[in-house]
DNA sequence: TATCAATATGACAAGTTTGTGAAAAAGGTT
DNA sequence: AACCTTTTTCACAAACTTGTCATATTGATA
């Protein structure tokens, strides 16, 4: 899920908020241009979007997704409450509105009634890496038609390299990312579970994920 | 397009607005119990549903269709505005409200939103499956020939695994979809139910149903 | 090349998730 | 009420995952 909002307040209560309800992974952006560029980069299934926004107003980044292919969920956060500013939203490609101030409770009815109705259509997420495909709505991996099963830390992690092809993630990233800002595990469970990736891959020479002494890892694009 | 309103005025204006904004086909009735039984008897993409109707209202009514599989928008219609009351349609299992006194233009905005998000594929009656043949009509299943008799559960599970062949249901997802988003029974039940259903298709090796560790279940294409 | 920190590796224990069968609970019918 | 079917729960077993640790290996640097 990303979050788009720039009151440093909020996005933190927010952010705390869809956690503890159990969200996997939330990412905050507090820019128009962050949300943009975020949410055409990931995948996510819900979008929740601030009206207004420093560079780039929601009603402008909520089209120019629409337009370039984004089918998720997009809720839309306003102070305004006038009929043509909320029908402004909807027209936008917005599929529903929340009027500031609300209730936590009400948020979460709102986004699970979203996911509700965004499960079905979905599109097929399948991510072609040499001679690997990546399901992500499956959640299977195949080699050369061949299925691999993954478990889920396993997949998540591969799904991670993936999703940041030709970038190198820190494990401070990649702990916060599917561990968890607060969690407590150490380090080393990160490398283990590369390890364990790598093997099941068939990645022993390390030529598919690769180690960036001193920084982290990456699959290189 | 089903239409729950008890209100003669409003009722016909709707009517008369959504034909003429080109919305082919609108039912209309006026009690809850009719909206219940036209709503399960055809298949409607939106309900349109007032909160207060004689004879069954909204909420309840809401809530029934969501319990017996009805999967399609509902778009609930309310003269309150306090948030626990919109919460709580929302918790009924409605996609959306709006609060009257509305005008038009906002109703088509959030109809056209709604429609967007749940145009599904459309459901085949029968659907073959391998050696197996589904009846969605008549809940009947049959295997090279053979009848096999579901329980509604069992049939309700399989044929919701069917529809989503290719892709990994999670239980949550299972839950919410066959037992409602309320309702009140364990996880475990989700497991019976599948052992069941492997049980009476003959799928004790787990090849036609699988399960994805840590995530759910899932009928491969 | 010697040293040191970073990373890899494999084994293990604890924790989770799922399978299974029996039994209880809930409904429906006669 | 007695009977039947369906649904749900429960307890335990089995299978699998995960995180940690001790130790080995590697790579950078002096």
């Amino acid at each position: 899920m990303l979050l788009a909002e720039d009151d440093i307040h909020l996005g933190e209560l927010i952010v705390h908020l869809l956690k503890k309800k159990g969200v996997e992974h939330v990412d905050w952006v507090q820019e128009g241009e962050d949300a943009y560029d975020y949410a055409l980069a990931s995948f996510y299934d819900v979008i929740i979007l601030d009206w207004m926004l420093p560079n780039g107003d929601g009603v402008s980044v909520c089209q120019r997704l629409r337009k370039n292919g984004y089918h998720g969920a997009i809720l839309m956060l306003t102070a305004k409450d006038a009929v043509q500013d909320r029908v402004e939203g909807l027209e936008a490609g917005a599929d529903d509105y929340l009027v500031k101030p609300f209730e936590i409770d009400e948020l979460m009815a709102r986004l699970k009634a979203l996911s509700r109705r965004t499960f079905a259509p979905i599109q097929e997420e399948i991510v072609r890496w040499g001679a690997f495909e990546v399901n992500r709505t499956s959640h299977t991996l195949m080699k050369n038609g061949q299925q691999i099963i993954l478990t889920p830390r396993e997949f998540q992690l591969l799904d991670l390299l993936l999703q940041n092809r030709g970038r190198v993630l820190t494990r401070d990233i990649i702990l916060d990312r599917i561990w968890g800002y607060d969690a407590d595990v150490s380090m080393k469970t990160i490398d283990a579970t590369v390890k364990l990736l790598r093997k099941k891959i068939g990645d022993e020479q390390q030529q598919l994920i690769k180690t960036v002494r001193g920084v982290g890892y990456t699959i290189e694009k």
